[in-house]
Parts: C-alpha cells; sequence; structure tokens
DNA sequence: AGTTCGATTCACT
DNA sequence: GTGAATCGAACTG
C-alpha cells in the first residue's frame, strides 16, 4: 500500500479540525541511515484567540513558522531539553498549529531504539518531546514544507483510523479546560493519564 | 541585563 | 503519583 505525501488543499483552514485529521496520518523522516515513520495517534490544536497557543501574542523570533501556510513545520524546544513537533494551520499570517504528541511506530524501529535510548516499543514515541527525539527532529527542521518529500514530511494511506476520542490538552495553565486534544481510542501508544484516555 | 516560566521527561517512592 | 532537572526565549525594567 502506498503512501503519498498530503496536499495543502486537504488541511482543514479549522485548526481544530485539521488536529482530528491528523490522527491517522504519518510522519515520515528521512534519515542518513534510513526512513523512519510513525502513524499519528494523538494531537492538540492551538487555535484563534487561544491563550495557550504560542502564535496569541504575536510573531517572534522563535514562533514565526506558525504564520507560514498551512502544513509547515513549527518545531521549538520545551523545557531546554524536549523538541516539539506542530504543523503551522489556519492561513499565512494566522499563528495557530497543531502538535504532534504521539506515533505509532511503522518504520525504522531501530533508528528510533537508538535515537531514544531505549529498547521498549511503547516508549519510542509516546509523548511530543520522545517522538522528535526518536526521529531526530529539532530546530533545524522549523519552517519546512510538510507537504512535499524532503527531509520530513506528512503522508496518507488507505488506513482508516478508529475512534477517535477528545479531551482536555496535556501540561498547559492557560485556556486549559478547552476540548483541543485528539487521540485514538485504545491505543497503546497515546501518552497522558488514564482518565484523559477514555 | 536579569528574571521567569514552561505545549516534558525520567527516576523515584 | 510525586518531584527534580534543565535552558532558551520572552518579558520586565
Amino acid at each position: 500500500m502506498a503512501i503519498r505525501p498530503l496536499a495543502r488543499r486537504e488541511l482543514s483552514i479549522d485548526t481544530a479540525a485539521l488536529a482530528r485529521f491528523l490522527i491517522g496520518k504519518i510522519v515520515v523522516r528521512e534519515l542518513p541511515e534510513g526512513i523512519v515513520s510513525g502513524r499519528i495517534v494523538e494531537t492538540e490544536a492551538y487555535v484563534v484567540g487561544d491563550a495557550a497557543g504560542h502564535g496569541y501574542r504575536g510573531m517572534t523570533q522563535r514562533n514565526r513558522s506558525l504564520f507560514l501556510e498551512p502544513g509547515h513545520a513549527y518545531v521549538y524546544v520545551a523545557y531546554g531539553i524536549s523538541n516539539m513537533l506542530n504543523v503551522s494551520s489556519g492561513n499565512a499570517g494566522t499563528g495557530t498549529g497543531v502538535l504532534i504528541r504521539a506515533l505509532e511506530p511503522l518504520e525504522g524501529i531501530g533508528i528510533m531504539q537508538q535515537n531514544r535510548g531505549t529498547e521498549r516499543l511503547r516508549d519510542l514515541t509516546r509523548g511530543p518531546g520522545r517522538l522528535a527525539a526518536a526521529l531526530r527532529i529539532d530546530r533545524s527542521l522549523d519552517g519546512l514544507d510538510l507537504c512535499r518529500k524532503g527531509p520530513l514530511w506528512l503522508a496518507h494511506d488507505d488506513h482508516e483510523p478508529g475512534k477517535i476520542g477528545k479531551s482536555i490538552r496535556i501540561g498547559i495553565t492557560k485556556d486549559a479546560d478547552r476540548l483541543l486534544r485528539f487521540y485514538l481510542r485504545g491505543s497503546p501508544f497515546v501518552s497522558g493519564t488514564k482518565a484523559l484516555n477514555v
């Protein structure tokens, strides 16, 4: 079953709809050692007028990629250690995006194990910082167009995702009660506590 | 120029 | 379940 790049016109202009749409799609990372890929099982939307969003206070040096056309990478460092992968959303000039929070590993599991320093399949890409480490994603990929093949891109195949759940987002303090987190129900590769994943 | 604060993770108990 | 580590970027003065 072939995988192909996501077309930009398939990406909803609505950030929450895009976050839901991305569940079941594939993140592809091309490394010198080979291809690493995983299926998206958890996302969060950071929408217009959202105090938790990095674009909320306007463009800065760090977040400028959020304001690109939909489907570009916004990569930033959280807590000084973990890289976070986001997909820019909304029309150009809109500082909104979708955080990719967890993947189900598909290809290149050996490379991921090396990048993560663990063998445990379930720990490779469960959590935004972990998946970025597994796919060796850092700020050098910030601003990349994810809708065309390259070092990092988004793909889809004929896979139909199962039921998608919705919850509050993880790890934020502002606008913390909005239901903007989406996840694949029953997936062992989703992060967060049991109560969030019903 | 100094301070504050995380869109987290890991190692414990 | 709880707590410490960790550092770059944004914000304040």
